[in-house]
RNA sequence: GGGCAAUUAGCUCAGUGGUAGAGCGACCCGUUUACACCGGGUAGGCCGUAGGUUCAAUCCCUACAUUGCCCACCA
C-alpha cells in the first residue's frame, strides 16, 4: 500500500470524526456488550454561550476526552455528556453591549419576552458555533444527550429544585444589604465580585463640633446614612459615651447617632471608632443587626444620593464625596486627609462598582438545619439533621469526594467556613424566572403557575449557578426519572453519581461546591466521586488570555495549521494537575512533527507485510529489549492514566514511540528484515509494537491513530474489525 | 492580614531519598528509499539562599528571599 510521505490532518480529521459518529459509540448504550459494562461518566463543564471557545476550553475538553477514551478502551460504559450554559448575567451583558453598539437600543426599549427572545437567539447562535468547535476537537461526546441549562428539561429541574428547597424552608425572601451592581442593574453574589486596588483618600473628621468622637472613612458621602458610632467595649477613651445618643446636623441633614460598643471594632485602627452605615456597608449591616439599628438608605440603584437637599440629592456618589469633604473642610471639622490604597469591589461581569444596598431578595440559607430523609452521604445518616454547609463540608472531609490536587481541599473548606447565605435572585431577564407567584398577600411556589387570573410571577431570575448546580443530574433525567418505576434502570440510576468532574480550579467555589450542595440536598448523594482541577492556559508572558489584552489564540487556527492531535498533545504535555500551562505555538509544531513521525513509523512497518497468524517471539537482543520497554511503557502509561497523571502518560508514550521504537528498534530491524530467518518474526513484532502504540496514544491523538488503524484494517492486519476507539486497552 | 503554590539547561516545564530529564532553541556532522515535519553528535544545570534530618538531599524538615494565585477587606 502507498501512503503519502507526510501526514495530512486536514484530509483525515472530518472523515474520522464522521466514522466515530456513525458508529454510534459515543452513546454508551450502543457500545458492544453495553449491558455488561461498568459505567463511567463525566459531565462536560458546559461552556458559556457568550462567545466562541478559547484555548482553555480546548485544554479542559482534551483532558476529559483522553480520560473518556481511555476508560472506553478499558471496557467501561462511558458517557460523556455535552451541554452549554446560558450564563445569565454574562450573556445578557454581552448581548446588551453589542446590541447597543449596533442599534443604539437598550433593554428598556423592549418588552420582557421580546428582549428574552433576542438574547436567546444570540445565545443559540453562539451555541451552534461552540458545538462545531467541540466536534473539531475530536471529542467523544454523546450528542444524543445534549443539554442546555436554559432548555425545557432543565427548567423543570430548576423549578422542582427551587420548590423542594422552598418547602424545606431553605429558600427565603428577605430585605437585606446585598451587593448591587449599578451598571448591570442587578444584585450579584459574593463570588461574582472582583477587587481592584485603587488610590483613595481616608478622611478623619467629626460629624459636628459638639460630637465627642472622630471617625475615619474613605466614603464620607455615605455618612449621611449613619445611625451609630461603634467603639470597642474595652476602649477606655470612649467608655463614658457608650449608650448616649446625639442629634446633630451633618452636611445639612439631621442625624441621630447612637454610641454603641461592639467587639468587632479595633481599638488601634484609625481613631478606634467606626461610623456605622447600616444600609451601605456589609460589615456595618451586620453590626446594625446585632444592635437593632434601623437602616437609613441614602443611595439608590443608580449610585446616586437620595437625600441631602439641593446640595447632594441626585448627585453621583463620587461627586457627593467631594461635596461632603468640602463641607467638612469649610466647617473646620476635617482633621486629617491621607492617601491610602484600598480594594474597590467591582462586578465581575460588568465592571460596575459594587454599591451595598438593602434590597428584597431571595436567599438560600446555608446554616439552617433540616432533615435529610434518604442519604447516601457518609457522616450524614438518613433521617438525620444537617445543614447545607454540613453537606458540603462532610462530602469532602469524609473523602467520599476526592479533590485533585489535594491541596485544594484546604481552600474548599476555608471557603465553606466563610460562606454566607447565597443570594440567588437577579434583576435581569435572561435566566430562569423564579417559580413564585403573588396574588396580593398570597405567595405560591410551584412547578407551574397556579390557576386563577390574578397571580403574577416574580420578575427576578435565578443566579446562573443555581441551574449549573443541578448539572450532573438535571442532564440525566432528574426529576422525572427520580419517579421512574423501581428497579428499572434509567440514566440517573446508571450514571449518577458521575465518576469525575474536571473543571478549572478557578471554578471550585462557583460551581463544584454548588453541585455538592444541590446534589446533597436533592438526591442525598454526591454528584461525583472525584474532582480533577486543571490549571489556566496562559500566553507566553504568563498572562491569561482575554479580550482586553487581545492575546487570544483561536484553537481552530491551531487545529487547521498543525492538526487537532498536535494541539491536543501539546496542551496535555507537561500539564500537571492544578498547574497552569504556558501555551507556546512551538510546542504544537513539535507535536505535529511527532504525528508525522508516527505516520512514517506506520509507513515503514506497513510496507511489504502480510498477515497469517499473530504469533511472534523474541529472537534477537533487540527483540527482547523492545518487548521489555514496551511492557514497562504499557504498565506506566496505564498507571499514570488510572491516577490522572495525563501529562506523565503522554510523555512516556511519546518517549517510547520516538526514541525506543523508531530510533532504536526500527533501525535494528532493518538488517533483521534482510535475514530470511528473522524477517517474518520481525515484521510481526513491528506490527505488534505499532498496534500497541496506536492504542496507548489514542486517548491523546485520536485522529491519526484511528486513521492508521484503518490502514491496518484494510490490509487485514487486525484480529477484530472494529474501530480503534472501542478496541481493548493493551495489557 | 490569612492561606496556597512556584523557584531545575537559553526558553517552557516534567521528575526522583542514591551518577540530573523532555520539548523547543543553539552548535557540528550527515541527503543510508519510513520520516529533512529526519538521523547522529556536542555544548549548556553546585535543581532560589541558609541551616537541619540522613550513610546519602534537587527531593524530607525549618527559616529566609523572590514571583504568582486565592481568601479576607481596617472603617
Amino acid at each position: 500500500m502507498e501512503l503519502d510521505k507526510a501526514y495530512d490532518h486536514n484530509q483525515v480529521e472530518d472523515k474520522i470524526y464522521k466514522q466515530w459518529e456513525d458508529s454510534g459509540y459515543f452513546n454508551p448504550d450502543n457500545l458492544p456488550d453495553a449491558q455488561m459494562r461498568e459505567p463511567f461518566t463525566i459531565s462536560l463543564p458546559p461552556p458559556n454561550v457568550t462567545g466562541i471557545l478559547h484555548l482553555g476550553h480546548a485544554f479542559e475538553d482534551t483532558i476529559q476526552d483522553a480520560v473518556i477514551r481511555y476508560q472506553r478502551m478499558r471496557g467501561k460504559k462511558t458517557l460523556w455528556l455535552p451541554g452549554t450554559d446560558h450564563a445569565a448575567i454574562a450573556t445578557q451583558a454581552k448581548f446588551e453591549k453589542e446590541h447597543y453598539k449596533k442599534e443604539g437600543k437598550s433593554r428598556h426599549d423592549y418588552s420582557r419576552t421580546e428582549f428574552f427572545d433576542m438574547i436567546n437567539k444570540f445565545a443559540l447562535e453562539n451555541q451552534s458555533s461552540i458545538l462545531g468547535q467541540l466536534h473539531k476537537l475530536g471529542l467523544s461526546l454523546d450528542w444524543s444527550r445534549l443539554a442546555f441549562t436554559l432548555d425545557k428539561p432543565r427548567e423543570l429541574a430548576v423549578r422542582a429544585a427551587f420548590k423542594q428547597m422552598f418547602e424545606a424552608g431553605l429558600i427565603y425572601r428577605a430585605d437585606r444589604v446585598v451587593n448591587w451592581d449599578p451598571k448591570g442593574q442587578t444584585t450579584v453574589s459574593d463570588d461574582e465580585i472582583e477587587y481592584e486596588e485603587t488610590k483613595a483618600t481616608l478622611f478623619t473628621f467629626k460629624y459636628s463640633k459638639d460630637f465627642p468622637i472622630s471617625i475615619s472613612t474613605t466614603r464620607p458621602e455615605t455618612k449621611i446614612g449613619d445611625t451609630a458610632v461603634a467603639v470597642n467595649p474595652h476602649d477606655d477613651r470612649y467608655k463614658q459615651y457608650v449608650g448616649k445618643a446625639y442629634d446633630l446636623e451633618f452636611c445639612g441633614v439631621p442625624l441621630h447617632i447612637k454610641i454603641i460598643a461592639d467587639e468587632s471594632v479595633e481599638k488601634d485602627f484609625g481613631t478606634g471608632a467606626l461610623g456605622v452605615t447600616p444600609a451601605h456597608s456589609m460589615v456595618d449591616y451586620e453590626i446594625a443587626q446585632r444592635h437593632n439599628l434601623s437602616l437609613k438608605t441614602v443611595i439608590n440603584e443608580f449610585a446616586k444620593m437620595t437625600v441631602g437637599g439641593r446640595l447632594l440629592e441626585g448627585k453621583k456618589t463620587a461627586e457627593a464625596r467631594e461635596i461632603v469633604a468640602n463641607w467638612l473642610r469649610e466647617n473646620g471639622l476635617m482633621e486629617k486627609e491621607e492617601a491610602v490604597t484600598q480594594n474597590l469591589s467591582k462586578a465581575q461581569r460588568t465592571g460596575g462598582v459594587i454599591e451595598p444596598l438593602p434590597k428584597l431578595q431571595w436567599f438560600i440559607e446555608v446554616n439552617k438545619e433540616f432533615i435529610l430523609p434518604n442519604s447516601k452521604l457518609s457522616g450524614i445518616p438518613s433521617g438525620s439533621k444537617t445543614t447545607l454547609k454540613d453537606i458540603m463540608r462532610k462530602a469532602v472531609e469524609s473523602k467520599q469526594i476526592a479533590i485533585m490536587p489535594e491541596r485544594f481541599e484546604k481552600t474548599y473548606h476555608h471557603w465553606i467556613e466563610n460562606l454566607r447565605d447565597w443570594c440567588i435572585s437577579r434583576q435581569i431577564i435572561y435566566g430562569h424566572q423564579i417559580p413564585v407567584w403573588y396574588n396580593g398577600e398570597e405567595i405560591y411556589c410551584g412547578i407551574e403557575a397556579p390557576s386563577g387570573q390574578d397571580w403574577i410571577q416574580d420578575t427576578d431570575t435565578l443566579d446562573t449557578w443555581f441551574s449549573s448546580g443541578l448539572w450532573t443530574f438535571s442532564t440525566l433525567g432528574w426529576p422525572s426519572s427520580a419517579e421512574a418505576p423501581e428497579g428499572k434502570p434509567n440514566d440517573l440510576s446508571t450514571f449518577h453519581p458521575t465518576s469525575v468532574m474536571m473543571p478549572g480550579y478557578e471554578i471550585l467555589f462557583f460551581w463544584v461546591a454548588r453541585m455538592i450542595l444541590m446534589s446533597g440536598f436533592l438526591l442525598g448523594d454526591i454528584p461525583f466521586h472525584k474532582v480533577y482541577l486543571h490549571g489556566v492556559v496562559r500566553d507566553k508572558q504568563g498572562r491569561k488570555f482575554s479580550k482586553s489584552l487581545n492575546n487570544g489564540i483561536d484553537p481552530l487556527d491551531m487545529m487547521e495549521k498543525y492538526g487537532t492531535d498536535a494541539l491536543r498533545m501539546a496542551l496535555i504535555f507537561g500539564a500537571a494537575p492544578g498547574n497552569d500551562v504556558i501555551f507556546d505555538e512551538q510546542k504544537v509544531k513539535g507535536m505535529k512533527h511527532f504525528a508525522n513521525k508516527l505516520w512514517n513509523i506506520a509507513r515503514f512497518i506497513l510496507q511489504d507485510i502480510q498477515s497469517d497468524d499473530w504469533h511472534w517471539e523474541a529472537k534477537t537482543d533487540a527483540d527482547k529489549i523492545i518487548l521489555e520497554k514496551l511492557e514497562t511503557t504499557i504498565k506506566t502509561v496505564t498507571e499514570n492514566l488510572d491516577t490522572y497523571q495525563l501529562h506523565e502518560a503522554a510523555q512516556k508514550i511519546y518517549q517510547f514511540t520516538w526514541h525506543e521504537l523508531a530510533d532504536v528498534y526500527i533501525e535494528a530491524s532493518k538488517p533483521q528484515l534482510q535475514n530470511p530467518e528473522l524477517k517474518k518474526n520481525t515484521q510481526k513484532l513491528l506490527l505488534h509494537n505499532l498496534i500497541t502504540v496506536l492504542k496507548l496514544l489514542h486517548p491523546f491523538m485520536p485522529f491519526i491513530t484511528e486513521e492508521i488503524w484503518g490502514k491496518l484494517k484494510e490490509q487485514n492486519l487486525l484480529k477484530l474489525n472494529d474501530l480503534l476507539m472501542v478496541s481493548q486497552w493493551p495489557k
